[in-house]
DNA sequence: GAACAATAACCAAGCGCTTGCTTGCTTAAT
DNA sequence: ATTAAGCAAGCAAGCGCTTGGTTATTGTTC
């Protein structure tokens, strides 16, 4: 039975739907946890109907996470458009990207440590769309340390930050007393050597 | 059939092998994705036999996270033992936790995602090891605060500390350029700033 | 514009397999 | 004689996924 065009108010894009509701059971429960039971009821289906959209769990997990990274890197070029100096631009990157991952019902870069699920083709476009992602944060770091910001802009130093970023998901709580932008304040913190004040920073 | 004593070179103890096995299991493919048969094959033992040392592969993850938590809590103790240092004692902290996240085969840090799986009550028992585990890192961020190393020693910096070490195990390869002692020297850098250098940090 | 065919989007039912765990028994050590 | 430590076998539930049918929509033909 297809959605009627009567049924206002209700996503006609059912595959869109499936895979918003698996992003944030996988983020919730993990993926062996989720049931591909657990997503239809989700949105309102019975256990067999998501395969008509996807051929196979695996493919669901792979879909949101691509499209899910691709959604937030559409975000963090429009986030930082127009902006200039390298160390706002870092700011925002970090807002945007905290965002994304605690206050956004999808949340995909969390789901990078169920990639061990997928085979290795699916695994190489996923990456692929990580390094897309990971593009103006690399352009950004540079211009910091070219404007000496920075002490280097080498890539261990981008995986930290993604580390420090990422694994916040994992003790940040948004009723606690951390504001996301207060967070984000401490994380870029950590990075920039303060010009203004030198040695002693109070 | 139990073990004889003549089997010599083998592990007496097949409580303490199991939980090994079951550690290094989880880590690599997650708990809901290692069977009990798994860990069963990992020992050499048959499918149901684990289950006369644990009560339920819940229990089993539940010891495995606490004991390896408290060991490397225990590991830590020692590696500082006799250091005064902060900055130096911080080092050793990182360069120790790296060790066991990334060279050990239990890396029992690296199940924290894994919690989920538990319950309230097993949660709480983990939370409190961990709490354990991270005394001897706050007290070292004190003391850096005060001799005027650190800009903050508030909580959030702990754990974006411990965010920078903990993700790197989903990128650090042994086989790569980067050795686990150049991690360890980029991570302090990025905590601590330099007194003999000023702002331009080359 | 009515009749019909084709299609998209599901549902109902269930198949084969795997899972965590149990039970009853066996054997070596104490 | 008792116990610690395991094996052999299997159960019930849950899993991913398939199959065949059903219905509203869309396109086509007369």
């Amino acid at each position: 039975m297809p959605r009627r065009k009567s049924d206002v108010g209700l996503e006609p894009n059912r595959r869109a739907e499936l895979l918003r509701a698996a992003a944030k059971l996988f983020v919730e429960k993990g993926f062996d946890a989720t049931t591909t039971r657990d997503i239809a009821e989700a949105v309102g289906m019975r256990s067999g109907s998501p395969f008509y959209h996807f051929r196979s769990k695996q493919e669901l997990l792979k879909a949101a996470m691509i499209e899910g990274l691709d959604a937030g890197h559409a975000q963090l070029l429009s986030a930082i458009d127009g902006i200039n100096d390298p160390e706002a631009k870092l700011r925002v990157l970090v807002r945007t990207h905290l965002g994304t991952l605690l206050e956004g019902d999808c949340r995909s870069p969390l789901l990078v440590s169920e990639a061990r699920a997928l085979d290795d083709k699916a695994r190489a476009e996923i990456a692929a769309a990580f390094d897309r992602y990971q593009v103006p944060w690399q352009e950004t770091l540079e211009a910091l340390q070219q404007a000496d910001k920075l002490a280097s802009a080498a890539p261990p130093v981008r995986l930290l930050l993604f580390g420090m970023l990422n694994w916040s998901s994992h003790w940040y709580r948004p009723d606690g007393e951390l504001s996301v932008d207060e967070l984000a304040d401490a994380a870029v913190a950590m990075l920039i050597a303060r010009p203004k004040k030198t040695k002693a920073q109070q």
